[in-house]
DNA sequence: CGTTGAATTGATACTGGTCAATTCTAGTGG
DNA sequence: CCACTAGAATTGACCAGTATCAATTCAACG
């Protein structure tokens, strides 16, 4: 939408973006959304490749999609997953910059970015819910590089359970999520390697934090200790922060 | 600027945005700043805080940001440098999420949010910016997470000189570059400790890939050394990537 | 000069990676 | 219905890359 009106179509570098209808409905641009057909794409089919053309802007209606990045070397790095109702490839330049794969059997709609900018052009509600939905995206993004840069492998495990567990509880019961993706795409997300993953969820099993009755289940028996080993104070931080570490880095000499 | 029209001006999460106006004059945008008295910060002065309702939106005119994140117990991860002429602190929410921090001594432009909203309501143009902008932004967050996650120390130190380089390379002879920041910073930019940042700057410079005749000056001497150890492409790729192992995980049996 | 904080360098520890073997499960075909 | 197979996940043994802890050098500044 950027790309709405003045915008050099063919210009070098290029994004693309998830968007997250963060709780709060968005009707408008999902509206405009829902009069395109579905698409299908199979588990591990590729929806569009780091580097394609952006002409399209997704819909996700069902099912989960990996976006990654990849080095020359075959390393990847999963930047993202898209769940149902969030929008995927919005790109404001020529280009996407990453690739977008289904991890479920999944249904998508499209929309030409042509006739995104038709649509968005003039309205400003929705053009608010895009700014809004990327602003979102960035704030994840820099989380993201909190855990990839300073956590452990426990705490990137326990975050990452926490915040996908909230998105993904949504028809299970309370503490049990249903994992779509493979150890090597949350390996992938968490910056580990599949062992790791494997290694720390068996360790969280033994000490009774999580029930793995299947390597794709996930039952949540204390919930208080993930999210205590997740930092951030993501719910109620039982013990308060350990004040002289925190000024002794955060209060810088002024 | 989401926030223009219908937003939630207190909502519970909070971001905080800056925009670097890469390459192509951003006119409109610098022109509305503009109008601002500058004010001033000096080294290590906090300009707002995460968590600080996101009342204003900076243009950097003079000197380099820090934007950071922390966990509880005092570790640091920088998300990003501001540098003169990127946009700081536009937020779509009513919170700051991350702490700004002036490296140097620093001059900025402050707009507040409402006054922005003013402005760039019903400039179509204005919000194409915008949009592009923190697109961009977005992008080179997805590069962070693919360097923090999957990239060595010695990786993570060639992609951030050349990158850096890049932005910073502005009234220096064409291969030296002068560091305002301090190694700790780079530490938390990379994910790495200062004492792994100051090892591999003196491997890089036993190597001869670059000199350093203070910490603060680097002068690169060898710059396709660095790229090709920083992956990714970034100059031209002296030899084809391994594409057997690019397509052992990049081509997923569909 | 002496002091102070930053950067460098060194010695050692430890987290997480690598390589390899084993288990588990879901398909597949006899 | 039951081996067989193939891919995923788990587990184990070992190793390497960074972190940690500590000492030293360096430079700016009073």
């Amino acid at each position: 939408m950027a790309t709405i009106a003045p915008v050099p179509i063919a210009t070098a570098a290029a994004p693309g973006t998830t968007l997250s209808n963060s709780g709060t409905a968005t009707p408008s641009l999902q509206g405009t959304f829902e009069r395109q057909p579905t698409e299908q794409f199979t588990s591990n089919e590729v929806v569009f490749v780091e580097g394609d053309p952006a002409t399209s802007v997704f819909l996700l209606s069902d099912g989960v999609l990996r976006l990654c990045r990849l080095l020359p070397d075959g390393r990847r790095s999963i930047t993202g997953f898209a769940l149902p109702g969030d929008f995927v490839g919005l790109s404001f330049r020529s280009r996407y910059v990453y690739t977008a794969e289904a991890v479920t059997r999944t249904r998508l709609r499209r929309l030409y970015t042509r006739q995104l900018q038709v649509v968005i052009h003039g309205d400003v509600a929705l053009q608010d819910q895009a700014f809004t939905m990327i602003c979102d995206e960035l704030s994840a993004a820099q989380d993201q590089m909190l855990l990839l840069g300073r956590k452990t492998a426990r705490e990137r495990l326990a975050s990452f359970l926490l915040t996908i567990g909230c998105k993904l509880r949504k028809r299970t019961r309370p503490n049990e999520l249903i994992l779509p993706f493979s150890r090597q795409d949350i390996a992938d997300y968490l910056g580990l390697t599949i062992e790791t993953v494997s290694r720390t969820m068996t360790i969280f099993r033994k000490e009774g934090i999580i029930d793995l009755p299947d390597p794709q289940r996930v039952i949540i028996q204390d919930p208080q200790a993930l999210s205590h080993m997740a930092g951030e104070g993501e719910q109620e931080p039982a013990d308060p922060p350990d004040i002289m570490r925190v000024s002794q880095r955060a209060a810088w000499p002024s």
